[in-house]
DNA sequence: ACCTGAACACCGTTCAAGT
DNA sequence: ACCTGAACACCGTTCAAGT
């Protein structure tokens, strides 16, 4: 089934990696067994217990790998919701692309881990905006969930890639709803502080 | 471990709903194996293949126990945005109770049509904002999927009490945002129809 | 009609042993 | 230092057989 490369290199975390992310990207995260894994790096399965601690290490690494994939964002020079929407269509796209990891992310810390720091760009941009700094925290929160929630429910309803489109196109227009709010709400005054 | 029931009464689909339903809800989706279930029911573990077809129509099952927990919908005269309020902070605290249903739901429609209609009441008071007709689809689902995303990672950081309660704060003060751009944008013109 | 039990083809991980 | 292979304690599901 799966070509075995011959033990030729030395095996290293890196070479694990890509191959485990090669695996998940073409079969999916439920062929990534670690006997699987072993075959195809051509060396016992076992083998990959010497340079990574366990399954769930292996998963933070792929998602690392995964995130890595990320557009560029937008100069800091564009107004910040063009940025906004930018980063969140970007972070979309990822998501739809690798929902195995996100979903193993979600259900386990040690996985998410792999994808820190994601947001930082995100964070930029809604800070620009001139919101209340009390509301950056939730407001960086909602625009994530609402990727994550959206991108997963897309790619679970693997349809035509039409279907994917517009959803993607819904989640847009869902997102204009979150930027004219925090147009809005900048004008709010942040509560006294004590 | 599992305390077997007797076998007295007649194995029934309601029956090994229930009884996976508190597995999962005791020990988690992980603690719930077809052996374990069956140990459970105080019947060996392939007289469930009888009632049900596949684990994944069993959680299907158990998925659409959990989500007849939603507390029941405000009153149609209350402001329809408190209604979005109140409806999206019940899910959320739903799928909070029960994330590992929920992210085998979004990893799985097969699992996720256990949870259909849970929305309509979303709907009626997105509808009542006097939202141009073909924004109430978009905003529906970023609701629904902020509240999907928001609810599974605050799920997954399983700290103390104290934090889970701030971060369904948070939320709250995220879906303020959502709920002032549907204000905003209830002023927008529908874009012609051909 | 309803339930059993052996069997199949898998898992992740540990551990002693090899080179 | 790096890799192997047997073994342990599991999975979901099929299928022939029992009552």
């Amino acid at each position: 089934m799966t070509a075995a490369t011959p033990p030729s290199r030395p095996l290293t975390v890196d070479r694990i990696v890509e191959s485990a992310y090669e695996i998940v990207q073409r079969d999916g995260l439920g062929a990534l067994s670690m006997r699987a894994l072993g075959t195809a790096l051509g060396v016992d399965a076992m083998a990959i217990y010497y340079h990574v601690a366990n399954k769930r290490a292996l998963l933070a690494l792929v998602t690392e790998r995964a995130l890595s994939e990320m557009a560029e964002p937008l100069d800091r020079s564009t107004p910040w919701s063009r940025r906004i929407e930018h980063w969140a269509l970007g972070y979309w796209d990822v998501v739809t692309k690798h929902r195995d990891l996100t979903l193993a992310g979600l259900a386990d810390p040690t996985v998410a881990a792999g994808g820190l720091a994601v947001t930082r760009d995100l964070v930029a941009a809604i800070s620009d905006s001139g919101l209340p700094p009390d509301l950056l925290e939730p407001t960086t929160f909602i625009v994530v969930d609402a990727v994550h929630g959206s991108a997963l429910s897309a790619a679970s309803q693997q349809r035509e890639h039409a279907d994917i489109e517009s959803l993607r196109t819904a989640f847009q227009e869902g997102l204009r709803t979150i930027v004219a709010g925090i147009s809005t709400r900048t004008g709010e005054a942040t509560p006294p502080e004590p």
